[in-house]
Formats: structure tokens, C-alpha cells, sequence
DNA sequence: TCTAAATAAGACTAAAAAAGACCGAGTTTG
DNA sequence: CAAACTCGGTCTTTTTTAGTCTTATTTAGA
């Protein structure tokens, strides 16, 4: 349950591997796909999606590719989850209607007696997704000494 | 994206509703379903569910039913999804293998760049869940008379 | 200027997961 | 014995997610 979505996972390997690149070395996804085994077609649309939103910056024609733009520390994962999946909401509501207005006009709003507790509980876990950055979810178990105490620290 | 499943709105809206009964009070599927719109199979198996893993108590036959048998308020959230959702992990890491085992074997150990990561976002949510007692989230937002008498009477 | 290598993006198909319906039991009360 | 429940299996449908195919468009370099 709970499992997070592949475009999440292809857009996380993906900065990663740009990260660690020099600033100005551009990515392809041609790159990434072999690299990881992630699907050409799904990674592209992906990446195109964090160009959009302005995450990296595109070039296209030959010798093209992908950079990081955005400070990846000041981006939540809450931004990245919306970017790529739409409005977060845990909750549907009981037969609420489908698509957004999570908070909106739940059919149900007469006799459904969760309303409340599915709010609360969408606050709690978009708080969580804001106070993670994706920088911080990126770096997570490097290899060098002074990162690994930084995380233990954090955590703890 | 990250819809709360129905399965877990079912569980709160029972647990929600015998929550308000006087102990020893059963409460039937029938009347849930009636009550809260329910679909009267899908809920009938979430709360045998419940009652295997002893969060209610069963009596069967006529004038069977339902009752609340562990304080909720040592329930954590946590525990209730996996109950109802199996094991929760929000990492399936690319190529991973399908069930469980979520911090296990990855296909892809040499080259996946994310497995730590993934595996952090699985602990703070983990740690969420845990800190979020069932009660807390069935007796949000009934703190005003207001409310609560707006309930009841919608309840009834 | 032509070609190769990229991004851009829409339409379509396939696969997986979730939700729900159906059914035939077993239990208990009256 | 009949009625009103729970129990739990299997099946179908629906919805969501993932992935493919196809056709532009842009750009560097031969």
C-alpha cells in the first residue's frame, strides 16, 4: 500500500544522477534510461514535466539535455508530488467528488461522519511532504562520513 | 494522488459511529451501510477484518454484531492500514520485487541510485502513522457544541 | 543544407490495483 | 425451523497507473 509512484521514482533517480554532475553538464535521458532501466518515453514525459515547472532547465536539438535549476534544497516533495501527480489529497471522502476540491462539497456532507478526521488527517501528511526537501531525500545514505552523521543526527 | 482508500474511510466511519454507542452496544453491518452509504459487502469484510485482528469483537448469529474491543487511543493509524492494506511501504524501487520486502533484494542494487532515499521517505511516513492514534483522527473536529450536536443529530 | 540526436507532446494500449457484487456457507436467537 | 446475523471465498467491473507508438520540433555539426 502506499507505494509511491514510478514517475516519483524516475524523477528522483534522475536528479540525483544531475546533482552529482558539475553545474552546466547537461543530462539526456537517453542517458538515464540506460543508466537505471527506467522506460525512455516515461522518463522523458517526466522530465519535461520538471522542465515545465521550471525544476530544470531543457535544451533540445543535438547535444541537448536536462540541468537542475532550482535550489533542490528549497523545493519540498510536496512541490515535486504535485508537479508530477496533481493535487495531493489523501482523501476521496465517501463519494466526494473525483477530481480536487478535497475540502469541497462531499456528497455525503449530511450524513458522512469523517469529514473531519480525513481533513486532519491530509493536513498531517501534506505538513510531513512540505518539511522534506528534496535535496535532503537525494542525498540520503552518501557515502561520505560527515553526510551519514548529518541524517543520523537529523533523525533522531 | 495518494487517495485514502476506501477500505480505511469504512473502518473510521464504523469505528467513528460504535465509537459513540454505549459499551456493549453492538452495532450491525446492515446498520452502517444504511446509515452511512456504504456498500454493505465491502464493508462487512473490512470489519472481519477488524474483529481477526481483535480491534472488534464479534457475535454472531441474530442479534449479532460488532463492538469495539482495544482502546483506540493506543491504536496508531499505522497499525490500521496494515491491517487493512498489508504491509505499507511507500518504495517499490524500480524493478524491485512486488511483494513486500520492501527494504530487500531491489533488481537493480548496483545501479538503482535511490534505495536510501526511498527507504527514508518509508521511515518518516512509517513514523507519521505511528504518532496518529485512530482516536485522534475519529474525534477530530467535534470539539465545538455546535458540531457535535450537528452529528448526533445526523447520526441518528 | 542535410542528417543525426535531442526534446515536446498527443493518442493509444496494456497491466495492475481497487472496488464492488455474488454466493453459499456457519451461528445464534426466538 | 426460520430469521438475522457474521464468515469468507470467488468473480466481475471499474479505475488508475504504466508504458508504447507516433509525429513534430529544435539544434549541432558534417
Amino acid at each position: 500500500m502506499n507505494r509511491i509512484h514510478r514517475k516519483v521514482e524516475y524523477a528522483l533517480i534522475a536528479l540525483k544522477h544531475m546533482r552529482a554532475k558539475a553545474p552546466g553538464e547537461k543530462t539526456t535521458v537517453k542517458e538515464i534510461a540506460a543508466l537505471y532501466g527506467c522506460p525512455h518515453d516515461v522518463t522523458a514525459r517526466v522530465l519535461q514535466t520538471l522542465a515545465n515547472k521550471s525544476i530544470l532547465i531543457s535544451e533540445q536539438g543535438a547535444h541537448g539535455g536536462y540541468m537542475i535549476s532550482r535550489d533542490l534544497s528549497r523545493v519540498s516533495l510536496h512541490e515535486l508530488l504535485e508537479m508530477l501527480l496533481g493535487p495531493l489529497g489523501v482523501a476521496r471522502c465517501l463519494h466526494a467528488n473525483r477530481e480536487g476540491e478535497h475540502d469541497a462539497a462531499c456528497e455525503l456532507r449530511g450524513t458522512c461522519n469523517i469529514v473531519s478526521p480525513i481533513q486532519l488527517l491530509n493536513r498531517k501528511i501534506s505538513d510531513l511532504y512540505k518539511n522534506i526537501m528534496v535535496s535532503e531525500l537525494i542525498e540520503a545514505g552518501v557515502r561520505t562520513p560527515k553526510a551519514a552523521v548529518a541524517m543520523v543526527g537529523a533523525e533522531a
